[in-house]
DNA sequence: AGCACGCCGACT
DNA sequence: GTCGGCGTGCTC
């Protein structure tokens, strides 16, 4: 009897067995294929894990499978493995996870044959003159692929302002038609451009990087202009040379056209970069040319970890401290962990690299099991920013300004610099309060203040994305006395634009980007080197570079000092100095300027004084007092209702229960249930159980009892919870 | 997660 | 009389 156990799409943590389809061959039943089967009353696609014999379910209640979707496998083997891997160590529903492994049309059944490249050419002898003159964009469009006549893509003709109606419209009329072209494989030269001089400091972190064969995890401490990026190219370079491709992974913010622009003019190669705003299509199609080894460069964010690959050559992580790499709901998996488990089973060389590593990968570093390799020099002849701690304990601050700040500003202007200006703060005020009666605009949906927003003007919440507008009067008391406290961006700017008439402010944030190509205009306007004060977010610390700014400010240093997490002085500490090493990278020397109501915090004065280095030194000391990771294991099991109270007394009592059960290992202890720090969000009522272990065996082991408890409990059905195991956060 | 069944309230 | 609200239960 054979027997196919599946992973089904769904939330439940089993798999489920199914007949073959009727008259099928048995040597087709190949692990990792996709079939189509009846589930329920409706019809999904699962994802065949074994062929078997027995199964624990009555025989005679099994289902026929309706269809086999593959012939192949669309995951390599070692990669459908490392997905179940990941779906168990994240005890996340396996059917689901190894959803999240492939691209959204194979989850709908799309074919996965490979595709050849589509492209368009002018039909023998067309001519514009046979279109009516009205019809522009189709004559544009003709023009165009009447110049190419080799054939141009359709991503190419978008490019070019090209859309799809006028390409049908023009086929239709049969000037035109599409043909497929056979990628060739031979690119001749690799390179497009000469890679640059590297310094010694490059040159060595290159070679150690290039020495091992097979797998190794290198990390890159590298500070703020010490030239990483060019490492990674000369890295993939060599790999390239050998015919094998690279998997770069960047944080989400980090996968801008500038980042895969400087691999476009480094490399003569085919380059797929999985962004967020490729259609389902495209993102397909992507995936297929890196299986195919078409593409050999693949730049993507997060969830290109499991693009496959078919002459896999090296795993780069850049920023690999970055929170975005760790899923933050649904199956939470850290994409950076998992790369490290991908280049093992493929045996490439791995390299993570950051100014500010992760604690956790530091501490792997020191233990040994990474290559440590430090570049402290500054490429180029730039020298590493002052940094001055202002004391802002006595300050009489004008929106949110030390005086001391504004002068500095005014120098640096004057001296016909640019100055950034950063605030971790969306908006024109974290709160409106009223005058007369201290109320306060809070969200009806969660525990927050509703932030006050101008442009346009309205309420914002910003944990639940609830809006509405500004009220004219104190719905408590009526009083007209309503008055905005505190200081976002938006407020900042208009500040800034007041004291600085003379000189242009650029707000840089999520909501001054939003528009298409805003973020390309603010990089022009910054690049023509005039004198001008960037105002933002954190959106301004990561992936642009400007060149021409020589003074950093950062109004509150202090937001995370005190953070109910753990992991908040480490976040801080990265924070600062990613926005700190935006200052003095081309000739001009930086300056670093931070306000702070705590000049005199010891791990603050450490990192400004000593760097990020001592600091992780210190950090890490601390965590091991404190038995936090990276000494201990962590997992988070949190706990949603619409009803107030219910998350925690759910846990609490199933922690009664499991304890009563004698279900706790060795070794493993929790803490709590205890509210989450903000208890009610999105109308949701939050509570967590946080469990840890020195050894992962024993937390991985309860994890599971525990999984499989809150299966068969019937009251945990009414509660939402889920599992986060290395959690980043504990919100 | 979906999707059905089922038992109570306000509508054509 | 029925349309539809969401509580409860099941998926090989």
């Amino acid at each position: 009897m054979t027997i196919l156990r599946l992973a089904i799409p769904s939330p439940l943590r089993r798999l489920f067995d199914y007949l073959p389809p009727s008259d099928v061959d048995n040597a087709l039943l190949e692990p990792g294929i996709r079939v189509l089967v009846p589930f329920g009353k409706r019809d999904v696609i699962g994802i065949l894990v074994e062929v078997t014999n027995t199964s624990d379910f009555s025989i005679n209640k099994l289902k026929h499978a309706k269809q086999l979707l593959d012939s192949e496998p669309p995951l390599p083997q070692h990669l459908f493995k490392l997905a179940r891997w990941a779906a168990s160590y994240y005890q996340h529903p396996e059917g689901d996870a190894l959803q999240h492994a492939i691209p959204v049309l194979l989850r709908k059944g799309q074919s996965c044959e490979y595709q050849h490249e589509t492209l368009w050419r002018a039909k023998e002898g067309a001519n514009t003159d046979t279109l009516k003159a009205n019809a522009l964009r189709q004559i544009e469009l003709l023009a165009l692929l009447i110049e190419h006549p080799q054939g141009i893509s359709e991503d190419a003709i978008r490019a070019e302002g090209g859309n799809t109606q006028s390409l049908k419209a023009l086929e239709k009329k049969e000037l035109i038609e599409s043909f497929h072209r056979e990628h060739k494989t031979d690119y001749g030269q690799v390179l497009r451009e000469a890679p640059l001089t590297l310094n010694n400091e490059q040159k060595s972190t290159l070679e150690q990087i290039n020495k091992p064969k097979g797998f190794a995890v290198s990390l890159i401490e590298g500070i703020t202009g010490s030239g990483k990026t060019e490492v990674y190219l000369q890295a993939i370079e060599k790999v390239l040379n050998e015919d094998k491709q690279a998997l770069v992974l960047v944080p989400e913010i980090g996968l801008t056209p500038q980042t895969v622009t400087r691999f476009q003019q480094r490399f003569n190669v085919p380059i797929a970069a999985l962004h967020s705003n490729l259609t389902d299509r495209q993102r397909l199609d992507a995936w297929l040319q890196a299986r195919e080894g078409v593409a050999r460069i693949i730049i993507g964010t997060r969830s290109a970890i499991f693009t496959p690959l078919s002459h896999p050559g090296i795993i780069i992580i850049d920023e690999e401290h970055d929170p975005s790499f760790k899923q933050q709901d649904g199956f939470r998996y850290s994409a950076r962990d998992i790369a490290v488990m991908r280049a093992r089973a493929e045996e490439t060389p791995i390299v993570l690299g950051s100014a500010t590593p992760s604690l956790e990968t530091l501490h792997n570093a020191i233990e040994g099991r990474y290559q440590w390799l430090k570049m402290t020099q500054r490429a180029g002849n730039s020298a590493p920013p002052a940094f001055k701690l202002l004391d802002i304990r006595q300050e009489k601050l004008s929106e949110g300004l030390s005086k001391q700040l504004i002068t500095a500003i005014g120098q640096h202007l004057n001296n016909g610099t640019q100055v950034l200006v950063f605030l971790n703060r969306r908006g024109f005020s974290p709160t409106l309060t009223c005058n007369d009666c201290g109320w306060i605009a809070d969200c009806t949906r969660c525990d927050a203040h509703m932030t006050l927003h101008r442009s346009p003007p309205h309420l914002h919440c910003h944990h639940c994305d609830k809006q509405q507008g500004i009220p004219q009067r104190c719905p408590e008391c009526n009083s007209d006395q309503l008055q905005p406290v505190g200081v976002g961006t938006e407020r900042s700017e208009q500040t800034l634009k007041h004291l600085f008439p003379d000189h242009p402010v650029i707000r840089v944030d999520r909501d001054s980007t939003q528009r298409k190509n805003a973020m390309h205009d603010i990089m022009d306007k910054v690049n023509t080197g005039d004198p001008c004060i960037l105002v933002g977010t954190q959106m301004l610390a990561k992936g642009h570079h400007f060149p021409k700014v020589t003074l950093v400010a950062i109004i509150n240093a202090d937001s995370g000092l005190f953070s109910a997490d753990f992991r908040g002085m480490e976040r801080t500490a990265q924070l600062i100095l990613q926005v700190a090493g935006r200052a003095g990278r081309a000739d001009h020397p930086g300056s670093v300027m931070m306000q702070t109501y705590h000049a005199e915090h010891p791990t603050l004065q450490t990192l400004v004084e000593h760097g990020y280095s001592a600091f992780a030194q210190e950090e890490l000391h601390n965590r091991r007092i404190a038995q936090l990771p990276p000494y201990t294991h962590y997992a988070l099991l949190r706990a949603e209702t619409t009803t107030k109270y219910r998350a925690e007394s759910f846990l609490s009592a199933l922690r009664q229960q499991l304890e009563d059960d004698m279900l706790l290992p060795h070794g493993v202890h929790w803490i709590g249930p205890f509210p989450s720090p903000m208890e009610k969000r999105a109308g949701m009522h939050r509570a967590q159980l946080m469990i840890y272990a020195e050894n992962r065996k024993n937390l991985h082991q309860l994890l599971a009892n525990l999984c499989w408890y809150l299966e068969q409990n019937k009251e945990a059905r009414k509660v939402r919870w889920s599992i986060d195991v290395d959690p980043a956060d504990t919100f």
